[in-house]
Formats: structure tokens, C-alpha cells, sequence
DNA sequence: TGAACAAACCGTAACGGTTCAGAACACGGT
DNA sequence: ACCGTGTTCTGAACCGTTACGGTTTGTTCA
């Protein structure tokens, strides 16, 4: 294979005309347009091309003059580990670069300067787009992108004015995924979630930290979860929340481990995530607690590997999600309203859910 | 939040300039070089830009003239699914946003439309440079990468010409593996393999198909394989390979099916992937085979799951490889050596392989 | 024979910036 | 009055391409 050799400077369209002896609109149709002009000269163009080591039209001026950049960008801000190793954000990751790739269009992963302030990259990025997935709500990245003249999608957060928004109803499948733990006669309830804000707290989460919690989608399943709890008469101040800031299966162990060393009698543990869920399966299996019958462990998104675990849980169609934002966006232009999109969720009730062996017999049956 | 309104047309450094009656050099310093204006004029401009809903210079246009696009682009052929829903492959791209995005630049996601000979995407990717990760050997797109006039780093790739490479060292790490099934007494085996090549074949994979695999990384695996068992006498083409085109853990459970079913006597089940491995496990509880008991069952890469579940297999540092790989790329440009670096590998010898049932004895010892 | 028309090619003007070599001016020192 | 030294701002060139509206040439047909 001949690496392309480098001239004194490399191949323009301009050089190659000049070489020719034709026009640079020549040129530039011989790549764009091959109908404009004959297949001989075509031919020849393309041969003095390669001869020259030219490799087509530069992409770059080529955005500047059509006004395309060809590539959206995603804007993951901070905790790059989130978005690549849990499968429910590769999920999301996988479908909206499906997306692009049905529309021949790149995706490009904005850097967003973990817990800087630099906004630089969100302005400097040659893209068309955006799609907003998982930063939080003051994040300033996301403030840059609004202020670009693109189309914006934003993903799991809370609608934001007139943008394009794709997420699934997470009250609402937290709410019964809730009912059910209720159901079968919970009512001394652990709760493990994700990071609620920027800084890290890896350890109870007060009342205060759950409401004002920056990160839409923690928001909205505490709140969910507290609602439904309260209406079972579950006081939720009683209920105790541990918070970790990374988001691995030792993470979801770690968060058990302290929730359980300190309220032993709980029996039921509600994970945010499956991954969390993963991790606090781990940890009962290490203290000797059997699940279902000794604890009770749900998770939330219905990853693959939790699946296999049977682990009961809310699944959501990530790849859906993923690709309804690519869609979105690459659809959007022309269109005037917003549109929001809400995926369908489904309760998977696995084999690590049953009621508490102690259960007081409630007044609704099994 | 009010979004810029969009007047006759967006604004421009330009009419920036003309609006405030100075020259465009000196509102592209206000944004470039805050020094070299006096520090009120500079808020007059930032002023006059946000009242006319300006967001800074155009990045496409930027890059023409700086002749920097701020990108470097993933080429990922095909088969996203596998990058995204296998660990070892979002580790890479983990490791390789990471370097990114201390870099401060983009990673562009090129779109290389599956089976598709189109490589348009690839030619006008607005990026500085390529990294190219897990394409067969005879890729188009590769192909074109490599005309643009950009550096390239190519990960699990064999080394070509003057590039830059990254990746373990296959081989050795398979023998290795292979030497530690032989080691215990295994002389009946059988291989489960990801794609050999673009045309899918999930079946037994002759032994032809395996030496002419496009895909280096399989390739190098099943040599390795190869040789290490003929060395311990046992000639490989009694060795059943079965090949699966996808690669999720259904497709690992269906591949054991397949050779069980025609292969029972085979004491050990070598997996050239975790995720692969993973699935024969599951395969190997529904038919009621105790591991390793009555199956050995190894895999490869060392995935977060495969750990948990005990697994017998090779761990490669992958986040390690997407950042070798990103640091590479982002340092090269004055470089004119090209560079090679071997990532180490280790043996991890878990609960799913031990000595075969029915072991003949043999001459060397446990 | 010449009008009409298609095919093939061309010239110019953007696209929206950055850069570099100065110009204009102010200021302190001699 | 002159010089040197900054500071602040400007003019023009340039980055590599495509859009747009031509012009030229050759063919067809009344």
C-alpha cells in the first residue's frame, strides 16, 4: 500500500485545475456532480487525482460552503465511565449512532471538561446538532449548546422550552414498579441511586439532596418513590437513600453494604439502576442473605446482564430512545413545534422479588 | 431561557464588526487573543454579540483557516452493535473519549454503512486525524482512511506499512490460555468464535475459513489455538470451531448448542470472547453440565461480568488500549517514525476450568 | 440556413473566519 | 523637537470549496 506521498503542499481542487487546464467548478462536478461534465474528462480528472495524491474535496471547506457540517454532536458532559459502561446508556449510544448512520451523517462526542466550566469544545464543535443525554440541569455545556444556532434533542431531562425531547415516563414506571414492592407487603424500604449532583457524595442522601438533585432522571424516581410510599403510609423520612457517584457493580455493593449495616431490618432495597442492583445482589449473596426470600432487590432499566440475573426491573427500549433522538434531530429543520417523544416502559418481574419473610398479612391479597 | 432569535440571518463576525464600526479582526481578537484589545471594547463586542445572538466564531469556518478540525474520527465498520454491547469494545471507545477529551477535541463516530461499499462518509469527515478499531483486513473504508491526508492509528489491526498500531499481543495470549487448558489434561476441545469474516456463517467454520478469517484479531486467536493443541498432539482438524456472526450472549449459548449437540465428548469449550463464553455457560446449565466439572469453559478479554462470573480467561487492559490509541494519534504529526505499542495481557484462571472428568492421566503433573 | 436547445465547461462571488504586517496614536525620556 | 516603545486597531490576503449564472460548442429540425 503507497502512503500518499506529500508534495511540497497537498492537492487542491484549485491545483488539480490548474494542472488540467480546466476550472475548478470542473473539478469539484467531477466529484459532485458527474453528470455535468463528460465521462472522459471525468476520467481523466479522477486519474490526475490520484496521481497527484489528491483524496477529494477537503470536508472542511466543503462544510463551510454548503453549510453542513455532516455530524451531530452528543454531549455527554462529565462521567464518560456512565455513558460507556452501563449498558442502558451504550444502549442509547447505539441506537442514536444507528440513526446517524442511516443518514450517513458522523456523531461526534463532545468533550465537556469533567466539572469544568469550559465551554470551549461545545462551541468549537462542527456539528449540525445536538443531542443532550445525561448532563445535569444547570449543566453550563448545555446552556453553550442552546445558544448555537442548531437543533437541539435532549434526552432524559426534563422538557426545556421549545426543543425536541425523547425520554420515557420515568414517574410513572417508577410508581409501579413501587406498587409492586408495596404490593407484596414492603414496607421497611432501602433505596440505592446515582449521583444527584456534581459533587460527590458517596453516603446517605438527605431530603434536601434528593429534591434538589440536579440529575432529571434521579430526580423524578425519588420522587416517584416517595410519592407511592407515602400513600402505602410509608413516612419516607423514614426511608433510608444511599447515594454513590460512580456508577459500577462495586459501587451498587458498597451502597448496600452501608445501607444494610446500618438498617439490618429493612427488606426491600429499590435500586435506581440495574447496575446498582448488580452490585447490592452481590453484597447479599456475601452477607449470606438469600433473595428473595431474606431481601428484596429491583433495579431499574433492564439491562442484558440483569436479565440473566432475574433480576426484577423496569425495562425501557434504549435503543429506541437512541434512535427516536437521531431521528429527531436529523428530521428536525424545517419543522416549526417541538416534539416530545415518550417511550414505553415494562415492569419485569424477576425472581428477586417476593414478599418479606416476616410479612404482616395485609389487607390486599398476594 | 430564551433562545437566540433568529434574525434575517444568523450573525456573523462580519456584520459583528460592521455593526459596532470596527474591523473583523479585531471582534475575532476579542474572542482569539482578549490582549490584544483594550478591555471595554472587548466588552462592547461580547455585548454586541449577545444582543445579536452571535455564539462566537463559526467553527467549520474556523477550521478551514486554522486547518484544524478539532475531531479525530472512529472507524468502526459495521457491526455496531458489537462495539456497543461488548465491554472489551466500549472500553476501547471508553479509554479513547477519555484521551479525547483531555485532548479537548471531538471524537466523530464515522458512519460506514454496513456491507456498503460507500465510503463518502469517510472521505468527508471533518476530522484531523483516524483511528481505525476492530475492521476486517480488506475494508473499503480503511481504504479510504488511509488516502486521506491524515494520521491514522489502527487498534487489533495487523501492523501496516507506516502506521501507527495498538493492541495486545493475540498470540502470545492465547497460548498461553490454550497452554493452561492443555496443561490440565484437555485433548478434546472445541472453539466458539466471533465473525471470521463479512459473509455470515453460523455454522462450524472449516479449517480454511479460519486461516483466511478477515478479521486479525480472530485469526490470530484460532492460530494460536492451532498451534499450541497440535504441539500437544492434537491435530486441529479434529478440533470443531463453531462461528457466530453476532455477538451477544444468545449467540455464545446457541454456538455450545451447536457443538455439543455433534461434539459431546468435548471436555473444554474455548471461547475467543467473554460475551461468548458467557452464553456457553448459560448452555451449559440448561443441558445440566456442572462447570468445570464436566466442562471447562474459557473466554477472553476479562470483562466486568466474566469476572463475576468466575470465568477462566485473558484480560487485556482495554481502556488502556483506547487511550494508548488516542495519545498516539493526537501526539503524532511531527513524529516520522510510526510507532507500536504491545499492551500486556494476563491469565486469569477462574472457576470454570478445571481437569477433564475422565482425565486420562498424562505425563506431567497437576 | 438559421433558430432552438442541450451538453459541456467556466468565472466570479461568496462561505465565515484567522493571520500578519503595519498604521495611528500616546507617552516618557533625552 | 526627536526618538523609541508600547498599545490598540486595521487592511488585505488567504483557507479550499461550491452556488449561481453565464458562455461556448455542437446537434437537431423547420
Amino acid at each position: 500500500m503507497n502512503r500518499p506521498m506529500r508534495s511540497r503542499r497537498q492537492a487542491t481542487l484549485a491545483s488539480l485545475a490548474a494542472e488540467l487546464g480546466v476550472s475548478r467548478t470542473t473539478v469539484s462536478n467531477a466529484y459532485n456532480r458527474p453528470d455535468q461534465l463528460s465521462p472522459e474528462l471525468r476520467k481523466r480528472v479522477l486519474e490526475t487525482a490520484k496521481r497527484l495524491g489528491y483524496a477529494g474535496p477537503d470536508p472542511v471547506a466543503r462544510s463551510l460552503r454548503t453549510r453542513k457540517a455532516g455530524a451531530v454532536g452528543l454531549l455527554l458532559t462529565e462521567n464518560l465511565s456512565y455513558a460507556f459502561r452501563d449498558p442502558a446508556a451504550t444502549g442509547v449510544l447505539e441506537g442514536l449512532a444507528l440513526a446517524c448512520e442511516d443518514a450517513g451523517v458522523g456523531l461526534t462526542l463532545v468533550p465537556g471538561s469533567p466539572g469544568n466550566e469550559d465551554v470551549a469544545a461545545v462551541q468549537r464543535a462542527g456539528v449540525d446538532g445536538f443531542v443532550v443525554y445525561s448532563v445535569p440541569d444547570d449543566d453550563p455545556h448545555l446552556e453553550a449548546a442552546l445558544q448555537r444556532p442548531v437543533p437541539t434533542v435532549i434526552v432524559d431531562q426534563p422538557q426545556l422550552d421549545g426543543l425536541d425531547r425523547v425520554g420515557p415516563d420515568d414517574e410513572a414506571a417508577t410508581v409501579e414498579l413501587a406498587n409492586h414492592v408495596v404490593g407484596l407487603g414492603h414496607r421497611q424500604v432501602g433505596v440505592l441511586c446515582m449521583r444527584l449532583s456534581s459533587d460527590r457524595n458517596d453516603d446517605f442522601a438527605s431530603l434536601y439532596r434528593q429534591q434538589d438533585a440536579h440529575y432529571h432522571v434521579q430526580r423524578a424516581r425519588l420522587a416517584a418513590l416517595q410519592r407511592t410510599f407515602e400513600a402505602a403510609g410509608v413516612p419516607w423520612d423514614s426511608v433510608p437513600v444511599v447515594e454513590r457517584f460512580d456508577h459500577h457493580v462495586d459501587d451498587g455493593a458498597s451502597a448496600a453494604r452501608q445501607l444494610l449495616d446500618k438498617h439490618p431490618r429493612v427488606t426491600a432495597l429499590i435500586c435506581t439502576s440495574d447496575i446498582l442492583a448488580l452490585g447490592a445482589l452481590a453484597e447479599a449473596g456475601r452477607r449470606g442473605l438469600r433473595v428473595p426470600a431474606d431481601l428484596t432487590i429491583t433495579g431499574f432499566d433492564g439491562i442484558g446482564e440483569a436479565t440473566r440475573a432475574g433480576l426484577t426491573t423496569v425495562h425501557q427500549p434504549v435503543l429506541e430512545k437512541g434512535k427516536a433522538a437521531g431521528k429527531l434531530l436529523l428530521g428536525a429543520g424545517d419543522r416549526v413545534a417541538s416534539k416530545v417523544i415518550t417511550l414505553p416502559t415494562e415492569l419485569r418481574v424477576g425472581t428477586t422479588s417476593a414478599p418479606p419473610r416476616t410479612a404482616e398479612q395485609h389487607w390486599f391479597g398476594p
